[in-house]
DNA sequence: AACCAGGGTGATG
DNA sequence: CATCACCATGGT
């Protein structure tokens, strides 16, 4: 990964396997708006403006202390031609890496991941991002220096009744979203002790939570945790899988089956 | 106007 | 365990 300061910018040169519409706007993430060339995002308490031009990502008017956040966020430091590289035997994903290996699986919040797929269920793209937009303008802390807003805490969601959150127009999803910051205030549920438990225990943990079923679980796990070994299974993948995989994905996916989900998902929604 | 959107829950066979 | 209505809301 190399990388030189430009001005205030920080500059990235010959990324392998990355784009920026693509990674930004696969679902993984709901907090990024495009305009012209730049995108602009929130993270934890961080706004960002980036950018991708030809063999170039540049992050705009960075200051340096932030700068490995937003490399990790990015998760430049993985190598992905590494596992496309693997997936090579199987004929399905050489189509589906070919068209889609720009999408990389970014370093989330746990909690932020976790409430933005329980406003998921049986909902779209667009009307997620307006919730969560609404839900952070509603609540969460101003972001130092930025017309932005971070996602709210546990505290200060739990703090809020359902009838508080009707703005946000989030629906039957708003319980959903209290119990789940009541489960984390509590006590109930330590995110971070997630982090470190086996993938079927800390599946366990997720279902346990009001919302949460097993594929809400596995997005967590890959988007908030990057347990690139998670498969959400959703109406496109189950489709691909008893269409092309009736078995299960082949071995050659192993260890990177959530990677493998994405460049799947994509390319069977854009037949 | 009916149907869909990267589901989950609770109630039934 | 498989299936099903229902859950709010906005877009088409």
């Amino acid at each position: 990964m190399k990388f030189r300061r430009r001005g205030q910018d920080f500059v990235f040169f010959d990324i392998e396997c990355f784009s920026l519409p693509l990674t930004l706007s696969c679902g993984q993430t709901f907090r990024w708006s495009r305009s012209g060339e730049r995108w602009y995002g929130v993270a934890k308490n961080r706004a960002l403006s980036v950018s991708q031009t030809g063999s170039e990502l540049v992050f705009h008017d960075l200051r340096e202390a932030d700068l490995p956040f937003w490399i990790e966020y990015f998760d430049l430091e993985t190598d992905y031609t590494h596992i496309i590289d693997a997936f090579s035997p199987d004929k399905t994903l050489r189509e589906a890496c070919n068209a889609f290996c720009g999408i990389r699986i970014l370093r989330q919040d746990p909690f932020e991941t976790l409430c933005s797929f329980i406003f998921s269920s049986n909902n779209n793209i667009p009307r997620i991002a307006g919730m969560i937009d609404r839900l952070c303008l509603l609540c969460g802390e101003r972001v130092v220096e930025y017309d932005a807003y971070a996602f709210p805490t546990p505290e200060r969601l739990a703090a809020l009744s359902v009838e508080a959150l009707a703005p946000v127009r989030a629906g039957y999803r708003a319980k959903y979203l209290l119990a789940a910051a009541n489960s984390v205030l509590k006590g109930e549920t330590d995110l971070e002790k997630i982090r470190t438990l086996p993938l079927k225990e800390a599946h366990a943990a997720l279902t346990a939570i009001p919302g949460v079923g097993p594929k809400v679980a596995d997005c967590v796990l890959l988007y908030g945790y990057h347990r690139l070994e998670a498969l959400p299974k959703d109406v496109w993948v189950n489709r691909i899988l008893s269409e092309t995989y009736p078995q299960g994905l082949p071995a050659c996916v192993k260890g990177y089956e959530g990677i493998a989900q994405q460049y799947l998902f994509h390319w069977r929604r854009n037949i």
